[in-house]
DNA sequence: AGTCAGCAATTGACTAGTCAGCGATTGAGA
DNA sequence: TCTCAATCGCTGACTAGTCAATTGCTGACT
């Protein structure tokens, strides 16, 4: 009756080898190894995760400007209670404090100590070497400038509908 | 004294600035991201994790084969006991089933039940939606070999030493 | 045959996040 | 001016993972 009978069992493999799956994989697991990588080193060597470097660069991107954690939390890829969170350890730690706006009696705003720009400059030192070890190192100029434009893409169509 | 005189803060901000943070910044944040979408998908629709989804490939992959929890835990990014505490939930769920080998009493092979199977497939179709919408429309053909290659580099860097 | 170093899986205690719901504050419209 | 829906941050209860220590088993060396 089936002119080509095929089992579920075949049917799944066909999907679970489908390029796509693959590819797609790809892209998922190096950028968790990727960052597994830098979080370790960073913990090692500084004493401070991944997540708190990117807390760093933000608020030291442009000195000065104010920053509520609203921000943070659209930044990082987090939640509100997340950020409310990770900004207790890292004022417990000394690397940032938490001021009231004054323009928004609701919001906290968050800004580096001097200890949170020490760790800064010092993490990423350590986050260059990492990046350029398994980022930079194993592309091509051409293929790092097609990476980053492609991903630009994807964000780009994320960012797009929000959803 | 200092012929270019300029604050910590200045430093901090040219660090933050960088054009290597910023891209391996939408590397890791992009593919978070589109994990986010792909997880929340999976769970709404089929309600598995977009983790199980990823244990259900690797054992839909090649029907028959003997899938360890070792060789689990070594495909996805996790540790073994991270695996272990998967595959309870999956088990569970009647998603795999652990079936001790005949060749060393130390292992748990898992396989997948024919509900597990009936699951993947449903969920691939989620997967497959999701991945074309953000991973492969906003890209070129050559955009996404090119992406897919530098990956592959990335990923045979990460591989080669293991660290 | 007997020892022993090493590996698979598990467990207890912990960490870093989520979600749902709350109180305070804000600002736009009646 | 008052109201009320929306927004910011916080909290309790939970989830999915980590690490360190443990158990049982294996296989290589003596």
């Amino acid at each position: 009756m089936n002119p080509t009978p095929q089992s579920s069992d075949d049917v799944a493999a066909r999907a679970a080898n489908s390029r796509l799956v693959r590819d797609f994989g790809l892209l998922i697991k190096s950028a968790t190894r990727l960052e597994q990588r830098i979080d370790s080193a960073l913990r090692r060597e500084c004493g401070i995760s991944h997540t708190m470097l990117e807390v760093l660069i933000r608020l030291c991107r442009r000195p000065g400007e104010e920053v509520s954690q609203r921000q943070l939390a659209d930044n990082l890829t987090l939640t509100s209670s997340g950020t409310t969170r990770l900004i207790d350890r890292m004022e417990e730690a000394g690397l940032v404090r938490r001021v009231p706006s004054a323009e928004d009696r609701r919001v906290a705003l968050v800004e580096p100590t001097a200890d949170g720009r020490a760790a800064f400059l010092q993490a990423a030192a350590v986050h260059a070497q990492v990046v350029e070890k398994y980022f930079v190192k194993p592309l091509t100029a051409d293929d790092y400038t097609q990476l980053t434009g492609a991903l630009g893409e994807i964000d780009k169509a994320l960012r797009d509908d929000t959803r």
